[in-house]
Order: structure tokens, then C-alpha cells, then sequence
DNA sequence: GAATATGATGTAATGGATTACATTACCTTA
DNA sequence: TAAGGTAATGTAATCCATTACATCATATTC
């Protein structure tokens, strides 16, 4: 059933039915509610393949995520598809376990006509490689994005975030701080890492390579890191972790080793996610405006759609540090 | 630039490229190779919306889950995926963020000829809306499924892990036991509560009304039924919860309370999330067999895509009891 | 060597919509 | 009333690839 039914049901040609559904040109009051009739009794829904086909959009987006099962991603989604929804475009999520070939992969899509844009939210790709994409098609990245690539982007400023959480750990009477998840790749945690040794220095406080833990984002990264830092002859009084996931593994294993968090020792997460407030202890933590982050580079991506030449633009929002029981006033 | 061009640069027709490109019928070797040079010369990739619109295939398939940040739904969506890249399927992972409209709204997407078929893990429609979509196009249930509906599923026994997980309290000697997460919408909350209230007849021990609070899966769930329990005048000494996010609010809030969870009371969670194996303290749960769950369920999936008339089947999978450091011998 | 089968390739219809352009009917205006 | 404008609608080209059918050349069989 398609639009030659609808036309031959309701005696008119296939333009005028067209007409009638993309209601943007005139048609008579009376031709209109004969097309709209026969609509409703043959149930007609326009084959979108056709008219995507004639009309070269495909009104889709791709969101690439490392991974669906963090709350982090699953709240820039939201603030994707609320705008996407109110565009009529249909938003597809697909994660790329972090793995270049996936994500590569996902790339011909583009080539194969079967999207309109992408939004990356940790690009794994080289930066030449992503300039080179953008160049030729619609992308956004959001959260994370390759250092030195002109491409636009919508995050937070990582550096100060660092900043922040550090000079609160010594304000409250830390001096030996570790930071676990530095260097894995990410832009964030490069600027992190910065913010950390600006802190420090501003402060006087000797830097201490063995505090400084380079790591994923993940779980066991923070376990593994963990270790490493109580085995030290002088370990930490306080850890700032690149994730919230990172904190949970670090309390987890100095719980088990009879340290108590918010009293021995003092530990930051980074996120906000769920995780961090539910946690036991609950987790101090620097709070990102993920959904908004969704929401600026959905705007942005759809301006790019409309017109490709549009220059980049470079947004940074504003975060905030939540205190919790993790940390503690020495 | 498309097959006419390539056809051109290699001087044979569209017809003989589109054979070199899906290699199914016979093309001599000096012409394939022909073909070969033109597209590679001219770095052609297919136009898949003018190859689905001939087709009447997508080669794409929705998995609905309800929320992106469970890593619950994320295993799913990975057994899906493997199955589908295997077929050359595309997999959209959409969010009704457990609401009706939403679930509806995605609907559309097959009378719009967008996708070839759905996974549904926690379907919100009624049997009936089910069914007449099962009838019309292919769609599987997974995880979740609509009692008395006569669609495909592929689930586990929450009615025997529920006994399970029961049997395993009475054992280990608790007889006041509390279940949060009970009739919640979901077949599974249904069944686990018949499982509780099973065993506990079972074993002669006296059934509590007060001890069943019916509740969703969420974390706050858990905070709030937990005070509930908190509350009678002779609260339980093990909970038995729907999620483990339910189990990490009752945790969290008993904990709040100075109540030593695995000492003081026992918790069980249901579905084995990092959240349970991470959490302090480390939660005894049900795990589930997701990532096997979502592969069966696009298996079956492809299969009625290709047949739209094969029978439904109903796979249940093996469960297992995974015990940690929140349940102990009282 | 004629008849037939087979292999390789081309031509043109097809899928379903949008849209440039054409046509018709009617209305204004000088 | 002729010329010109406009509103409403139709015709046919177009987007791109697949595929039924046609054609031709070569190989096989009797």
C-alpha cells in the first residue's frame, strides 16, 4: 500500500497526496479532506525509504558511546533525543566498546546514506581522521574530543574541575593527594592531571610521582589503583578518581582492607552519577551537566546538518563539586 | 556518485556492478575485476536507501529498553549486537524511558518501513496492542514479556530463582523475610512474589503482609521500602529485592541506620550488575544470563524476519545464585 | 552442422516518495 | 474582451540500487 493507493482512493494524482502530507503547499479545502479521508481508511503510512531516498536526509543521528551502561553517556542521550524529537529526527545510540574498528565501522553509515550526523562522546579515532570527517560530514563531539582538532565540541572545563576538587582536598587538610586516572587517552584526563599539578605547586606541596595513578575509567581500575597506593611506604590521605566508577572500586578495596572512608582517608569521584549518591558512603564527586551537554550538541549538530559550512563552535559548560561522606576534614 | 557512474568508469551496465557488489550471480573474472578498480578508484560505497527501498529490507532492528543506564538492558543489547553484526543488521537501541507513548511513537517505525523488527525487553502495551503487532510484523520479548500473550519470549524462571534465593535465606536461617519489588507491572515481579510465597508455605513459616512492599525497580525503591521495613515494630532479618539497585538503597539506608548489613540482616539483590559485585558490601544476587538472553532473542528475531510466519517460541535460561558478602548465617 | 544448453551481460521495470515543470481554470485589470 | 496573473492540480523525472527478462556468444550434444 503507498501513495499511488492513496492517490487512486481518493481520485487525485500522487503530487497531490504528497502535497497533502508534507502540508507545506496549497491545496483546496475539499481536495485535502479527500486525501485525508482516503488516508484514514487505507491506513496509509508514507514508506519513509522513498521519500528519505528523494529528499537525501535520513532525519537520523548517530550518538556514539563507549559504553551503554553508564548512566554518564545515558543522560547526554537524553538531552539528545529531547532535542532530536522536537526536529523529527530519530536518534540512534551505538556503542563502541571503545574499540577504533567499531567506531570505524559506524562511520559508514555516513557513507552509506543512512544518517545525517554524528555525535561522538569519546572519539577513539586520530585527530587527522576526525578532521577529515568533519570536513565532509555533520559531527559534534560532546564530553570528550581529540586535543589540537579543530572540530566543534560541548564539555566541561576539566582543568579547573581538577582544580577545584584539589584545592578542597587541601583546604580541608589534605596534603597527600593521589589521583588515580590520568593519561588513558581522554583530553579530561589530561587536563585533570594539569589541574592536579597546578594545584599543587600553587599550594607548595611537593609533587609525588607514586600518587600519580594512569588508568581507565572503569571499576578495577580504581581496586588496581588502590593497591598500588596503600602499598606505598607513606600512602595518601586523599585520592581523587577520574570516574565515579574509579572512587567505587577505591572505597571498595580500602574497605575491605579495614580503612574507613570520610575518616582515614578522604575520596572524590567524578560524574555524579547515581553510583556516587548511592554509594556507602555516599561520594563527593564533581557534578558535569550531562544533559545539557546532550542538549547543546544535538543544537549544534542540527545546525550543521542544515548548513554543512557552518563554522565550529567550542562550548564549555559549567560544572560543580558535590560534597558527600567520602570526604572528610583531617 | 553512485552505480551509474561506477558502471560507466568500468564500461559495463548498473546491472553487472550491482552483481559484482553482492556477489551472488555468476560475472566473468576480467569484469569483475573491472568493476572492482572502478570502485575502488572512485571509492564507492552503496547507497543503502535506494538498496532497502528495492528490498523492502532495513536490515535494521530496534531493541527498546527501558532506561540507556542499566547495565542490566546494556548486556542485552550486547548479545543482540553480536548476533546482528554477524547478519549485517544494524541494532538501534531506543529508550521508552518506561512510558507508553514513547513505546507507541517507536512503533511507527515499522509502518514507516524504518526497521525489519523489535526486541522489546520491558514492553508496555497491553497483550492485546502485543499481539496485533506480533501478527503483523516480527517482535520478540526479552527479559520482561506480557503474560498470557502468546509472543516469543526468551526469559529465565523468576519463579524458581525467587525459590532459590529464598530457600537460600530459610537455610542459612532467617524466617523473617521481606520482599521489595513486588507487582510492579512486570511478569517478573509477579512470579518472584508466587516464589516467595511459595517457599515460605513451603517451610511453614507464617506469611506477613507487612514483610511485601510492591514497589518498581529503582534505587529509591529501596531507600523508601526499607523504611517501611524499618518501621514495624518487628522488622525482617533478610530482604529479598527485585534489583540490585533496589538492594543498594536498602543497603544504603540501612547502613544510614547503623544497621551492619551481613551481620545485623541479610540482603539479596536480582540480576548480578557490577553495582553487586562492587558494592560495599558486596551483594548476594540472582544473576542473569543477559548477554545469552539478547543473543537467543535476535536469533529468534532474524528467524522471523525471514519467515514471518514461524511459530513463537518461549526459551527459558539457566539462572544461578551468586553469593556475596550481604547474606550470612544468622 | 543443427539444435540446444549455458554463461555473461545488458535493458528496462521496479520499489515509493518528492518536486520541477506543465497545464488548466478562473479571476483581474486595462 | 484580450492579456496576464494566480491558484489548484497533474505529468513525468528523479533519487539509487536490484532484478526479471532479453540478448548474444560460446559450448555441448546428437
Amino acid at each position: 500500500m503507498n501513495i499511488q493507493d492513496v492517490a487512486r482512493e481518493a481520485g487525485v494524482s500522487v503530487a497531490t497526496v504528497s502535497r497533502v502530507i508534507n502540508h507545506n503547499e496549497k491545496v483546496s479545502t475539499n481536495t485535502k479532506n479527500k486525501v485525508l479521508k482516503a488516508i484514514d481508511k487505507l491506513q496509509y503510512t508514507p514508506n519513509l525509504l522513498g521519500r528519505n531516498l528523494r529528499k537525501k536526509r535520513t532525519y537520523k543521528v548517530l550518538v556514539l558511546v563507549p559504553t551503554l551502561s553508564n548512566e554518564f553517556y545515558s543522560e547526554i542521550v537524553r538531552g539528545v533525543e529531547d532535542v532530536a524529537n522536537e526536529e523529527n529526527y530519530y536518534v540512534m545510540v551505538c556503542s563502541t566498546h571503545s574499540n577504533k574498528e567499531k567506531e570505524k565501522a559506524y562511520l559508514n553509515m555516513f557513507y552509506n546514506h543512512l544518517i545525517d550526523g554524528i555525535i561522538f562522546t569519546a572519539p577513539e579515532m586520530s585527530g587527522d581522521a576526525m578532521i577529515d570527517i568533519a570536513n565532509n560530514y555533520p559531527v559534534i563531539q560532546c564530553s570528550e574530543y581529540i586535543k589540537n582538532t579543530d572540530v566543534s565540541w560541548v564539555s566541561i572545563d576539566n582543568h579547573q574541575a581538577s582544580i577545584d576538587a584539589i584545592q578542597y582536598l587541601i583546604d580541608i587538610g589534605h596534603r597527600e593527594i593521589a589521583i588515580i586516572g590520568s593519561e588513558n587517552g581522554f583530553v579530561s584526563s589530561i587536563k585533570r592531571k594539569q589541574g592536579y599539578l597546578d594545584t599543587l605547586k600553587q599550594n607548595n606541596i611537593q609533587i609525588n610521582n607514586d600518587y600519580i595513578i594512569q588508568s581507565d575509567y572503569e571499576f578495577q581500575d580504581g581496586i588496581d589503583g588502590c593497591k598500588k597506593l596503600l602499598n606505598l611506604s607513606k600512602p595518601p590521605t586523599a585520592i581523587f578518581c577520574g570516574s565515579d566508577a574509579i572512587a567505587v572500586g577505591v572505597i571498595r578495596q580500602l574497605t575491605k582492607q579495614g580503612i574507613v572512608v570520610g575518616k582515614d582517608i578522604s575520596v572524590i569521584g567524578f560524574d555524579d552519577t547515581h553510583l556516587a549518591a548511592y554509594y556507602n558512603p555516599p561520594i563527593t564527586t564533581v557534578s558535569q551537566p550531562r544533559y545539557d551537554m546532550g542538549k547543546v550538541a544535538m543544537e549544534l549538530l542540527l545546525r550543521k546538518i542544515n548548513n554543512i559550512n557552518c563554522k565550529n563552535e567550542y562550548i564549555t559548560l559549567d560544572h560543580k563539586l558535590t560534597i558527600r561522606e567520602s570526604t572528610l576534614a583531617k
